[in-house]
DNA sequence: CGCACATTTGACGAGAATCAACTGCAGTGG
DNA sequence: CCACTGCAGTTGATTCTCGTCAAATGTGCG
Protein backbone atom coordinates (compact mmCIF):
# COMPACT_ATOMS: atom_id res chain seq x y z
CA UNK A 1 0.00 0.00 0.00
CA UNK A 2 1.56 3.60 -0.84
CA UNK A 3 0.34 5.88 1.88
CA UNK A 4 1.41 8.68 0.09
CA UNK A 5 -1.22 8.12 -2.28
CA UNK A 6 -4.63 8.56 -0.43
CA UNK A 7 -3.00 11.26 1.99
CA UNK A 8 -4.14 13.80 -0.80
CA UNK A 9 -7.49 12.50 -0.69
CA UNK A 10 -7.89 11.81 3.00
CA UNK A 11 -10.32 14.46 4.23
CA UNK A 12 -10.16 15.09 7.83
CA UNK A 13 -12.70 12.55 10.17
CA UNK A 14 -14.34 9.76 8.46
CA UNK A 15 -13.64 9.89 5.12
CA UNK A 16 -9.66 8.64 5.66
CA UNK A 17 -11.04 5.64 7.56
CA UNK A 18 -12.74 4.75 4.15
CA UNK A 19 -10.29 5.02 1.80
CA UNK A 20 -7.48 3.89 3.64
CA UNK A 21 -9.82 0.23 3.40
CA UNK A 22 -10.30 1.03 -0.01
CA UNK A 23 -7.04 1.24 -0.61
CA UNK A 24 -6.30 -1.78 1.57
CA UNK A 25 -8.05 -4.03 -0.86
CA UNK A 26 -12.03 -3.60 -0.16
CA UNK A 27 -11.51 -5.54 2.81
CA UNK A 28 -10.40 -8.23 1.13
CA UNK A 29 -7.19 -9.95 1.01
CA UNK A 30 -5.56 -8.30 -2.27
CA UNK A 31 -2.53 -6.01 -2.51
CA UNK A 32 -2.15 -3.38 -4.32
CA UNK A 33 0.76 -2.33 -6.98
CA UNK A 34 1.60 1.22 -7.52
CA UNK A 35 0.24 1.11 -10.69
CA UNK A 36 -3.14 0.34 -9.77
CA UNK A 37 -2.92 2.33 -6.57
CA UNK A 38 -2.30 4.73 -9.06
CA UNK A 39 -5.50 4.12 -10.65
CA UNK A 40 -7.58 3.63 -7.82
CA UNK A 41 -6.42 7.39 -6.19
CA UNK A 42 -7.66 8.92 -9.59
CA UNK A 43 -11.03 7.36 -9.06
CA UNK A 44 -10.95 7.95 -6.19
CA UNK A 45 -10.01 11.71 -6.37
CA UNK A 46 -13.63 12.97 -7.13
CA UNK A 47 -16.50 13.09 -5.07
CA UNK A 48 -20.35 13.27 -6.23
CA UNK A 49 -22.74 14.00 -3.50
CA UNK A 50 -26.05 12.74 -3.80
CA UNK A 51 -29.46 13.06 -1.84
CA UNK A 52 -31.14 10.82 0.37
CA UNK A 53 -34.10 9.08 -1.95
CA UNK A 54 -32.39 9.08 -5.33
CA UNK A 55 -32.28 6.05 -7.16
CA UNK A 56 -30.19 4.72 -9.76
CA UNK A 57 -32.71 3.12 -11.97
CA UNK A 58 -30.71 0.25 -14.13
CA UNK A 59 -32.28 0.43 -17.52
CA UNK A 60 -31.93 -3.19 -19.57
CA UNK A 61 -29.21 -4.13 -20.87
CA UNK A 62 -27.19 -1.44 -19.88
CA UNK A 63 -23.99 -1.38 -17.98
CA UNK A 64 -24.20 -0.12 -14.63
CA UNK A 65 -21.69 3.03 -13.18
CA UNK A 66 -20.02 1.51 -10.31
CA UNK A 67 -19.67 3.39 -7.11
CA UNK A 68 -17.29 3.02 -4.62
CA UNK A 69 -19.43 4.91 -1.21
CA UNK A 70 -17.48 7.06 0.62
CA UNK A 71 -20.30 8.10 3.32
CA UNK A 72 -23.33 7.19 3.25
CA UNK A 73 -25.54 4.20 2.62
CA UNK A 74 -27.37 2.85 -0.25
CA UNK A 75 -29.52 -0.12 -0.60
CA UNK A 76 -30.32 -2.31 -3.78
CA UNK A 77 -34.09 -2.39 -4.00
CA UNK A 78 -36.88 -4.14 -6.01
CA UNK A 79 -40.81 -3.99 -5.54
CA UNK A 80 -43.96 -5.64 -6.42
CA UNK A 81 -46.97 -4.77 -8.46
CA UNK A 82 -49.03 -3.65 -5.32
CA UNK A 83 -45.70 -1.33 -3.44
CA UNK A 84 -44.50 -3.71 -0.72
CA UNK A 85 -40.97 -3.33 -1.21
CA UNK A 86 -37.88 -5.17 -0.21
CA UNK A 87 -34.39 -3.78 0.21
CA UNK A 88 -32.19 -6.73 -1.51
CA UNK A 89 -28.74 -5.45 -0.05
CA UNK A 90 -27.08 -2.96 1.81
CA UNK A 91 -24.04 -1.10 0.35
CA UNK A 92 -21.84 0.84 3.59
CA UNK A 93 -19.47 3.12 3.56
CA UNK A 94 -16.20 1.57 1.46
CA UNK A 95 -18.29 -1.02 0.00
CA UNK A 96 -18.42 -0.95 -3.99
CA UNK A 97 -21.77 -0.51 -5.68
CA UNK A 98 -22.87 -2.02 -8.95
CA UNK A 99 -20.21 -3.79 -10.19
CA UNK A 100 -21.88 -6.42 -12.23
CA UNK A 101 -21.19 -5.94 -15.26
CA UNK A 102 -23.91 -8.18 -17.30
CA UNK A 103 -27.70 -6.05 -16.53
CA UNK A 104 -30.25 -8.45 -17.48
CA UNK A 105 -33.32 -7.34 -19.69
CA UNK A 106 -35.63 -8.09 -17.54
CA UNK A 107 -36.45 -5.45 -14.49
CA UNK A 108 -33.63 -6.43 -12.24
CA UNK A 109 -33.51 -4.45 -9.30
CA UNK A 110 -32.61 -0.52 -8.38
CA UNK A 111 -30.10 1.45 -6.67
CA UNK A 112 -31.23 3.70 -3.97
CA UNK A 113 -29.75 6.47 -1.74
CA UNK A 114 -31.06 5.26 1.59
CA UNK A 115 -29.71 8.41 3.52
CA UNK A 116 -27.24 10.81 2.06
CA UNK A 117 -24.16 9.76 0.04
CA UNK A 118 -21.27 10.82 -1.45
CA UNK A 119 -19.55 8.28 -3.80
CA UNK A 120 -16.68 8.10 -6.23
CA UNK A 121 -17.45 6.90 -9.64
CA UNK A 122 -15.78 3.70 -10.69
CA UNK A 123 -16.74 3.20 -14.45
CA UNK A 124 -13.26 4.03 -15.95
CA UNK A 125 -11.41 1.46 -13.17
CA UNK A 126 -13.87 -1.02 -14.36
CA UNK A 127 -13.59 -0.67 -17.70
CA UNK A 128 -9.54 -0.32 -17.69
CA UNK A 129 -9.41 -3.80 -15.13
CA UNK A 130 -11.37 -5.43 -17.45
CA UNK A 131 -9.75 -4.81 -20.87
CA UNK A 132 -6.65 -6.23 -19.06
CA UNK A 133 -6.96 -7.70 -15.93
CA UNK A 134 -2.94 -8.65 -16.40
CA UNK A 135 -2.01 -4.90 -15.52
CA UNK A 136 -3.99 -4.93 -12.25
CA UNK A 137 -4.26 -8.00 -11.03
CA UNK A 138 -4.62 -7.06 -7.22
CA UNK A 139 -8.10 -4.91 -8.65
CA UNK A 140 -9.45 -7.53 -10.39
CA UNK A 141 -8.97 -9.87 -7.62
CA UNK A 142 -9.86 -7.49 -5.32
CA UNK A 143 -13.57 -7.47 -7.38
CA UNK A 144 -13.96 -10.84 -7.54
CA UNK A 145 -13.47 -11.32 -4.15
CA UNK A 146 -15.80 -8.23 -3.90
CA UNK A 147 -18.81 -10.09 -6.06
CA UNK A 148 -18.23 -13.07 -3.62
CA UNK A 149 -19.04 -11.53 -0.65
CA UNK A 150 -21.90 -9.31 -2.33
CA UNK A 151 -23.24 -13.55 -3.02
CA UNK A 152 -22.19 -14.66 1.01
CA UNK A 153 -24.63 -11.78 1.99
CA UNK A 154 -27.21 -12.37 -0.66
CA UNK A 155 -27.15 -16.26 1.15
CA UNK A 156 -27.51 -14.40 4.60
CA UNK A 157 -30.05 -12.29 3.31
CA UNK A 158 -32.11 -15.84 2.50
CA UNK A 159 -31.25 -17.26 5.46
CA UNK A 160 -32.80 -14.29 7.51
CA UNK A 161 -35.88 -14.01 5.81
CA UNK A 162 -36.73 -17.24 4.70
CA UNK A 163 -36.10 -19.34 8.12
CA UNK A 164 -35.08 -17.12 11.02
CA UNK A 165 -37.79 -14.83 13.52
CA UNK A 166 -38.21 -11.51 14.07
CA UNK A 167 -35.76 -11.28 16.97
CA UNK A 168 -32.77 -13.57 15.10
CA UNK A 169 -33.09 -11.73 12.35
CA UNK A 170 -32.42 -8.55 13.75
CA UNK A 171 -29.83 -9.75 15.85
CA UNK A 172 -28.05 -11.59 12.40
CA UNK A 173 -28.30 -7.87 11.07
CA UNK A 174 -26.85 -6.10 13.97
CA UNK A 175 -23.82 -8.71 13.56
CA UNK A 176 -23.12 -8.01 10.11
CA UNK A 177 -23.69 -4.24 9.99
CA UNK A 178 -21.36 -3.97 13.20
CA UNK A 179 -18.30 -6.44 11.58
CA UNK A 180 -19.10 -4.59 8.22
CA UNK A 181 -18.44 -1.45 9.74
CA UNK A 182 -15.68 -2.25 12.00
CA UNK A 183 -13.71 -3.41 9.34
CA UNK A 184 -13.14 0.40 7.85
CA UNK A 185 -12.84 1.88 10.72
CA UNK A 186 -16.42 2.96 10.98
CA UNK A 187 -17.54 1.01 14.77
CA UNK A 188 -17.24 3.15 17.59
CA UNK A 189 -16.25 0.96 20.89
CA UNK A 190 -19.60 -1.75 20.43
CA UNK A 191 -21.65 0.57 18.32
CA UNK A 192 -21.86 2.02 15.43
CA UNK A 193 -23.97 4.53 13.81
CA UNK A 194 -27.25 3.36 12.37
CA UNK A 195 -28.46 6.19 9.93
CA UNK A 196 -31.51 3.71 8.82
CA UNK A 197 -35.29 4.58 9.62
CA UNK A 198 -37.41 1.64 10.85
CA UNK A 199 -39.21 1.83 8.15
CA UNK A 200 -36.13 1.00 5.91
CA UNK A 201 -34.96 -2.46 8.38
CA UNK A 202 -38.38 -3.16 8.15
CA UNK A 203 -37.93 -3.34 4.05
CA UNK A 204 -34.25 -4.73 4.55
CA UNK A 205 -35.89 -7.79 7.33
CA UNK A 206 -39.11 -8.11 5.25
CA UNK A 207 -41.37 -7.14 8.19
CA UNK A 208 -43.57 -4.38 8.79
CA UNK A 209 -42.37 -1.78 10.71
CA UNK A 210 -44.80 -2.07 13.98
CA UNK A 211 -42.96 -5.05 14.46
CA UNK A 212 -39.24 -3.94 13.73
CA UNK A 213 -40.36 -1.11 16.58
CA UNK A 214 -41.20 -4.10 19.00
CA UNK A 215 -38.71 -6.55 18.36
CA UNK A 216 -36.13 -3.65 19.07
CA UNK A 217 -37.88 -3.07 21.96
CA UNK A 218 -37.53 -6.39 22.94
CA UNK A 219 -33.73 -6.91 22.21
CA UNK A 220 -33.27 -3.68 24.47
CA UNK A 221 -35.65 -4.88 27.23
CA UNK A 222 -33.56 -8.26 27.21
CA UNK A 223 -30.13 -5.76 27.22
CA UNK A 224 -28.81 -7.21 24.08
CA UNK A 225 -28.84 -4.13 21.81
CA UNK A 226 -29.31 -0.24 22.94
CA UNK A 227 -30.37 2.24 20.24
CA UNK A 228 -30.31 5.49 21.24
CA UNK A 229 -30.04 8.88 19.02
CA UNK A 230 -29.24 7.06 15.57
CA UNK A 231 -26.51 4.81 17.24
CA UNK A 232 -26.47 1.23 17.85
CA UNK A 233 -24.68 -0.40 20.89
CA UNK A 234 -24.17 -4.35 21.00
CA UNK A 235 -24.52 -5.47 24.60
CA UNK A 236 -23.95 -8.30 24.41
CA UNK A 237 -21.92 -10.09 21.39
CA UNK A 238 -22.25 -13.47 22.51
CA UNK A 239 -25.61 -13.73 23.54
CA UNK A 240 -26.45 -11.89 20.68
CA UNK A 241 -24.68 -14.42 18.30
CA UNK A 242 -26.50 -17.28 19.50
CA UNK A 243 -29.25 -15.90 18.86
CA UNK A 244 -28.33 -15.06 15.60
CA UNK A 245 -27.14 -18.63 15.14
CA UNK A 246 -30.81 -19.85 15.48
CA UNK A 247 -30.77 -21.76 18.71
CA UNK A 248 -33.89 -21.53 20.27
CA UNK A 249 -33.86 -20.06 23.96
CA UNK A 250 -35.65 -21.00 26.75
CA UNK A 251 -38.57 -18.29 27.12
CA UNK A 252 -36.90 -15.90 29.83
CA UNK B 1 -21.78 -25.09 -32.36
CA UNK B 2 -20.02 -28.04 -33.43
CA UNK B 3 -23.15 -30.44 -33.33
CA UNK B 4 -20.67 -33.72 -34.07
CA UNK B 5 -18.90 -33.27 -30.66
CA UNK B 6 -21.85 -33.53 -28.70
CA UNK B 7 -23.33 -36.47 -30.80
CA UNK B 8 -20.85 -38.82 -29.22
CA UNK B 9 -21.92 -37.81 -25.77
CA UNK B 10 -25.51 -37.69 -26.28
CA UNK B 11 -27.64 -40.59 -24.76
CA UNK B 12 -30.40 -41.37 -25.80
CA UNK B 13 -33.80 -40.06 -24.50
CA UNK B 14 -33.79 -36.16 -22.29
CA UNK B 15 -29.82 -36.22 -21.98
CA UNK B 16 -29.26 -34.96 -25.15
CA UNK B 17 -31.10 -31.97 -24.50
CA UNK B 18 -29.41 -31.25 -21.47
CA UNK B 19 -25.68 -31.41 -23.32
CA UNK B 20 -27.04 -29.48 -26.45
CA UNK B 21 -27.98 -27.02 -24.19
CA UNK B 22 -24.40 -26.80 -22.13
CA UNK B 23 -22.93 -26.90 -25.62
CA UNK B 24 -25.05 -23.57 -27.00
CA UNK B 25 -23.58 -21.32 -23.74
CA UNK B 26 -25.58 -22.31 -20.27
CA UNK B 27 -28.57 -20.87 -21.97
CA UNK B 28 -26.48 -17.84 -21.92
CA UNK B 29 -25.84 -15.89 -25.53
CA UNK B 30 -21.85 -17.43 -25.82
CA UNK B 31 -20.52 -18.90 -28.74
CA UNK B 32 -17.79 -21.22 -28.50
CA UNK B 33 -15.24 -22.23 -30.52
CA UNK B 34 -13.88 -25.67 -32.12
CA UNK B 35 -11.59 -25.18 -29.14
CA UNK B 36 -13.80 -24.40 -26.81
CA UNK B 37 -16.22 -27.22 -27.85
CA UNK B 38 -13.40 -29.25 -27.65
CA UNK B 39 -12.73 -28.89 -23.78
CA UNK B 40 -16.78 -29.11 -22.88
CA UNK B 41 -16.76 -32.09 -24.57
CA UNK B 42 -13.59 -33.64 -22.77
CA UNK B 43 -15.26 -32.25 -19.43
CA UNK B 44 -18.62 -33.81 -20.36
CA UNK B 45 -17.65 -37.30 -21.60
CA UNK B 46 -17.23 -38.85 -18.00
CA UNK B 47 -20.57 -39.26 -16.07
CA UNK B 48 -20.54 -39.61 -12.12
CA UNK B 49 -23.66 -41.07 -10.31
CA UNK B 50 -24.71 -39.68 -6.69
CA UNK B 51 -27.75 -40.79 -4.91
CA UNK B 52 -30.50 -38.48 -3.55
CA UNK B 53 -29.19 -37.60 0.32
CA UNK B 54 -25.43 -37.22 -0.79
CA UNK B 55 -24.14 -33.84 0.39
CA UNK B 56 -21.14 -32.17 -0.88
CA UNK B 57 -20.01 -30.04 1.76
CA UNK B 58 -17.96 -26.89 1.17
CA UNK B 59 -14.53 -27.04 3.45
CA UNK B 60 -13.33 -23.56 4.19
CA UNK B 61 -10.54 -22.05 1.72
CA UNK B 62 -10.98 -25.44 -0.65
CA UNK B 63 -11.09 -24.84 -4.40
CA UNK B 64 -14.97 -25.85 -5.17
CA UNK B 65 -15.70 -29.07 -7.35
CA UNK B 66 -17.27 -27.10 -10.57
CA UNK B 67 -19.90 -29.23 -11.73
CA UNK B 68 -22.00 -29.74 -14.56
CA UNK B 69 -25.71 -31.65 -13.64
CA UNK B 70 -26.26 -33.52 -16.43
CA UNK B 71 -29.47 -35.22 -14.58
CA UNK B 72 -31.26 -34.65 -11.50
CA UNK B 73 -32.22 -31.76 -8.98
CA UNK B 74 -29.04 -31.03 -6.38
CA UNK B 75 -29.56 -27.42 -3.62
CA UNK B 76 -27.14 -25.01 -2.19
CA UNK B 77 -28.52 -25.42 1.70
CA UNK B 78 -27.68 -24.25 4.45
CA UNK B 79 -28.90 -25.00 8.61
CA UNK B 80 -29.45 -22.95 11.50
CA UNK B 81 -28.47 -24.44 14.84
CA UNK B 82 -31.59 -25.49 15.94
CA UNK B 83 -31.85 -27.82 12.74
CA UNK B 84 -34.04 -25.48 10.39
CA UNK B 85 -33.14 -25.66 6.68
CA UNK B 86 -32.81 -23.43 4.14
CA UNK B 87 -32.64 -24.34 0.27
CA UNK B 88 -30.75 -20.88 -1.28
CA UNK B 89 -31.00 -21.95 -4.77
CA UNK B 90 -31.71 -25.16 -7.01
CA UNK B 91 -29.72 -26.89 -10.27
CA UNK B 92 -31.40 -28.04 -12.71
CA UNK B 93 -30.33 -30.32 -15.54
CA UNK B 94 -28.12 -28.27 -17.55
CA UNK B 95 -26.93 -25.87 -14.90
CA UNK B 96 -23.51 -25.25 -13.65
CA UNK B 97 -23.27 -25.93 -9.58
CA UNK B 98 -19.81 -24.77 -7.78
CA UNK B 99 -18.54 -22.71 -9.81
CA UNK B 100 -17.21 -19.74 -7.31
CA UNK B 101 -13.92 -20.10 -7.28
CA UNK B 102 -13.60 -18.62 -3.22
CA UNK B 103 -15.28 -19.97 -0.46
CA UNK B 104 -14.76 -18.22 2.37
CA UNK B 105 -13.60 -19.35 5.81
CA UNK B 106 -16.84 -19.11 7.20
CA UNK B 107 -19.14 -21.92 7.13
CA UNK B 108 -20.93 -21.05 3.55
CA UNK B 109 -23.38 -23.49 2.33
CA UNK B 110 -23.30 -27.03 0.86
CA UNK B 111 -24.41 -28.51 -1.98
CA UNK B 112 -26.90 -31.66 -1.76
CA UNK B 113 -28.39 -33.66 -4.13
CA UNK B 114 -32.29 -33.26 -4.15
CA UNK B 115 -32.77 -36.30 -5.51
CA UNK B 116 -30.36 -38.83 -7.62
CA UNK B 117 -28.01 -36.76 -9.71
CA UNK B 118 -25.64 -37.39 -12.96
CA UNK B 119 -23.25 -34.72 -13.44
CA UNK B 120 -19.76 -34.27 -15.27
CA UNK B 121 -16.34 -32.72 -13.23
CA UNK B 122 -15.91 -29.83 -14.37
CA UNK B 123 -12.59 -28.76 -12.52
CA UNK B 124 -10.10 -28.97 -15.14
CA UNK B 125 -12.42 -26.98 -17.24
CA UNK B 126 -12.20 -24.35 -14.58
CA UNK B 127 -9.20 -24.74 -14.32
CA UNK B 128 -8.00 -23.93 -17.92
CA UNK B 129 -10.53 -21.27 -18.44
CA UNK B 130 -9.18 -19.30 -14.99
CA UNK B 131 -5.59 -19.49 -16.75
CA UNK B 132 -6.37 -18.60 -20.04
CA UNK B 133 -9.39 -16.99 -20.91
CA UNK B 134 -8.26 -15.50 -24.03
CA UNK B 135 -7.84 -18.91 -25.07
CA UNK B 136 -11.39 -19.55 -23.80
CA UNK B 137 -13.62 -16.34 -24.44
CA UNK B 138 -16.34 -17.75 -25.15
CA UNK B 139 -16.21 -19.96 -22.08
CA UNK B 140 -15.36 -17.20 -20.00
CA UNK B 141 -18.49 -15.06 -21.10
CA UNK B 142 -20.50 -18.27 -20.54
CA UNK B 143 -19.39 -18.51 -16.98
CA UNK B 144 -19.82 -14.67 -16.01
CA UNK B 145 -22.88 -14.95 -17.59
CA UNK B 146 -23.78 -17.92 -15.25
CA UNK B 147 -22.71 -16.30 -11.99
CA UNK B 148 -24.67 -13.03 -12.67
CA UNK B 149 -28.14 -15.40 -13.48
CA UNK B 150 -27.36 -17.17 -10.41
CA UNK B 151 -27.06 -13.08 -8.39
CA UNK B 152 -30.46 -12.69 -10.45
CA UNK B 153 -31.88 -16.21 -8.69
CA UNK B 154 -30.86 -15.27 -5.06
CA UNK B 155 -32.50 -11.87 -5.73
CA UNK B 156 -35.59 -13.65 -6.73
CA UNK B 157 -35.38 -15.76 -3.74
CA UNK B 158 -35.14 -12.77 -1.40
CA UNK B 159 -38.16 -11.49 -2.84
CA UNK B 160 -40.01 -14.62 -2.63
CA UNK B 161 -38.88 -15.56 1.09
CA UNK B 162 -39.12 -11.84 2.08
CA UNK B 163 -41.86 -10.23 0.86
CA UNK B 164 -44.41 -12.62 -0.74
CA UNK B 165 -46.82 -14.46 0.71
CA UNK B 166 -47.23 -18.21 0.58
CA UNK B 167 -49.27 -18.73 -2.90
CA UNK B 168 -47.28 -16.05 -4.32
CA UNK B 169 -44.40 -17.94 -3.66
CA UNK B 170 -45.50 -21.10 -5.05
CA UNK B 171 -46.89 -19.43 -8.31
CA UNK B 172 -43.32 -17.32 -8.74
CA UNK B 173 -41.35 -20.79 -8.36
CA UNK B 174 -43.70 -22.95 -10.21
CA UNK B 175 -42.82 -20.21 -13.36
CA UNK B 176 -39.13 -20.21 -12.49
CA UNK B 177 -39.01 -23.98 -12.88
CA UNK B 178 -41.08 -24.10 -16.44
CA UNK B 179 -38.75 -21.33 -17.53
CA UNK B 180 -35.62 -22.86 -16.58
CA UNK B 181 -37.00 -26.48 -17.78
CA UNK B 182 -37.93 -25.14 -20.82
CA UNK B 183 -35.01 -23.41 -21.67
CA UNK B 184 -32.96 -26.61 -21.91
CA UNK B 185 -35.96 -28.56 -23.59
CA UNK B 186 -37.14 -30.15 -20.43
CA UNK B 187 -40.24 -29.03 -19.88
CA UNK B 188 -43.49 -31.18 -21.55
CA UNK B 189 -46.17 -29.24 -22.52
CA UNK B 190 -46.83 -26.25 -20.25
CA UNK B 191 -45.47 -28.44 -17.59
CA UNK B 192 -42.26 -30.11 -16.48
CA UNK B 193 -40.93 -33.14 -13.98
CA UNK B 194 -41.17 -32.05 -10.46
CA UNK B 195 -39.26 -34.30 -8.38
CA UNK B 196 -39.29 -32.56 -5.05
CA UNK B 197 -41.47 -33.63 -2.30
CA UNK B 198 -43.03 -31.05 -0.17
CA UNK B 199 -40.57 -31.43 2.38
CA UNK B 200 -37.87 -30.22 -0.06
CA UNK B 201 -40.34 -27.00 -1.09
CA UNK B 202 -41.07 -25.76 2.07
CA UNK B 203 -37.63 -25.34 2.31
CA UNK B 204 -37.21 -23.77 -0.74
CA UNK B 205 -39.96 -21.21 0.40
CA UNK B 206 -39.27 -20.95 3.96
CA UNK B 207 -42.60 -22.13 4.92
CA UNK B 208 -43.80 -25.27 6.53
CA UNK B 209 -44.36 -28.69 4.79
CA UNK B 210 -47.54 -28.43 5.81
CA UNK B 211 -48.40 -24.76 4.65
CA UNK B 212 -46.81 -26.11 1.15
CA UNK B 213 -49.43 -28.86 0.92
CA UNK B 214 -51.70 -26.33 1.35
CA UNK B 215 -51.00 -23.71 -0.77
CA UNK B 216 -51.05 -26.04 -3.72
CA UNK B 217 -54.59 -27.51 -3.19
CA UNK B 218 -55.12 -23.87 -3.14
CA UNK B 219 -53.43 -23.28 -6.46
CA UNK B 220 -55.24 -26.20 -8.07
CA UNK B 221 -58.68 -25.21 -6.42
CA UNK B 222 -57.87 -22.28 -8.74
CA UNK B 223 -57.27 -23.72 -11.66
CA UNK B 224 -53.74 -22.20 -12.06
CA UNK B 225 -51.96 -25.71 -11.39
CA UNK B 226 -51.98 -29.07 -11.70
CA UNK B 227 -49.79 -31.34 -9.72
CA UNK B 228 -49.83 -35.00 -10.07
CA UNK B 229 -47.57 -37.80 -10.25
CA UNK B 230 -44.42 -36.24 -10.15
CA UNK B 231 -45.33 -33.45 -12.40
CA UNK B 232 -46.78 -29.93 -12.51
CA UNK B 233 -48.97 -28.44 -15.00
CA UNK B 234 -49.47 -24.30 -15.40
CA UNK B 235 -53.00 -24.48 -16.30
CA UNK B 236 -53.26 -20.76 -16.90
CA UNK B 237 -49.72 -18.46 -17.46
CA UNK B 238 -51.38 -15.64 -17.28
CA UNK B 239 -53.14 -15.44 -13.96
CA UNK B 240 -49.88 -17.12 -12.58
CA UNK B 241 -47.49 -14.27 -13.79
CA UNK B 242 -49.75 -11.80 -12.71
CA UNK B 243 -50.51 -13.83 -8.92
CA UNK B 244 -45.95 -13.67 -8.91
CA UNK B 245 -46.08 -10.67 -9.92
CA UNK B 246 -47.65 -9.31 -6.57
CA UNK B 247 -50.81 -8.07 -7.70
CA UNK B 248 -53.04 -8.68 -4.56
CA UNK B 249 -56.05 -9.71 -5.88
CA UNK B 250 -59.51 -9.20 -4.73
CA UNK B 251 -60.59 -12.78 -2.77
CA UNK B 252 -62.52 -14.68 -5.14
C1' DC C 1 -48.60 -58.06 3.46
C1' DG C 2 -45.94 -54.83 5.94
C1' DC C 3 -42.84 -51.30 5.79
C1' DA C 4 -41.15 -46.69 4.79
C1' DC C 5 -42.21 -42.64 3.02
C1' DA C 6 -45.04 -38.71 1.09
C1' DT C 7 -49.26 -36.49 1.22
C1' DT C 8 -53.37 -34.97 3.42
C1' DT C 9 -56.46 -33.44 7.18
C1' DG C 10 -58.01 -31.16 11.58
C1' DA C 11 -57.43 -28.49 15.72
C1' DC C 12 -54.98 -25.13 17.93
C1' DG C 13 -51.79 -21.47 18.90
C1' DA C 14 -47.93 -18.32 17.89
C1' DG C 15 -45.91 -14.78 15.28
C1' DA C 16 -46.54 -11.10 12.58
C1' DA C 17 -49.46 -7.73 9.68
C1' DT C 18 -52.72 -4.18 9.72
C1' DC C 19 -55.10 -0.10 11.14
C1' DA C 20 -55.40 3.84 13.66
C1' DA C 21 -54.19 6.79 17.01
C1' DC C 22 -50.81 9.07 19.85
C1' DT C 23 -46.15 10.73 21.42
C1' DG C 24 -41.92 13.12 20.87
C1' DC C 25 -39.02 16.02 18.44
C1' DA C 26 -36.85 19.24 15.25
C1' DG C 27 -37.66 22.81 12.06
C1' DT C 28 -40.39 26.74 10.44
C1' DG C 29 -42.79 30.70 10.29
C1' DG C 30 -45.99 33.90 12.27
C1' DC D 1 -42.36 33.07 22.08
C1' DC D 2 -45.43 29.58 20.60
C1' DA D 3 -48.46 27.41 17.29
C1' DC D 4 -47.97 24.57 13.27
C1' DT D 5 -46.02 21.12 10.42
C1' DG D 6 -43.71 16.87 9.15
C1' DC D 7 -41.61 12.89 10.29
C1' DA D 8 -39.89 8.98 13.04
C1' DG D 9 -41.04 6.34 16.67
C1' DT D 10 -44.44 4.14 19.84
C1' DT D 11 -48.70 1.92 21.47
C1' DG D 12 -53.07 -0.83 21.55
C1' DA D 13 -56.66 -3.57 19.43
C1' DT D 14 -57.71 -6.67 16.09
C1' DT D 15 -57.10 -9.80 12.29
C1' DC D 16 -54.72 -12.97 9.53
C1' DT D 17 -51.16 -15.86 7.86
C1' DC D 18 -48.76 -19.43 8.91
C1' DG D 19 -46.45 -22.93 12.12
C1' DT D 20 -46.95 -26.80 15.15
C1' DC D 21 -48.60 -31.13 16.61
C1' DA D 22 -50.77 -35.31 15.85
C1' DA D 23 -53.22 -38.48 13.37
C1' DA D 24 -54.97 -40.42 9.08
C1' DT D 25 -54.64 -41.58 4.35
C1' DG D 26 -52.34 -42.82 0.32
C1' DT D 27 -48.43 -44.95 -2.45
C1' DG D 28 -44.59 -47.63 -4.03
C1' DC D 29 -41.87 -51.66 -3.05
C1' DG D 30 -39.23 -55.80 -1.28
Amino acid sequence: MSTSLFNDLARPGIDSKVISALFNGFGGKANFSQRESELLSGCLSRHVSCEAGHEFISSANALEHPKFILSGWMGRTKHLADGRRQIIDLYLPGDPTGFGLWIEASAQACYACLTQVRYADASTLTRRVAASPNLYPGLALALQQMEHEIQTRLIDQIMRTGRMLAHERMAHLALELYRRLDRVGLSVGNGFQMPLTQDQIADVLGMSTVHVNRTLQQLRRDRLLRTASGRWEILDMDRLAEMASGVRDTPS
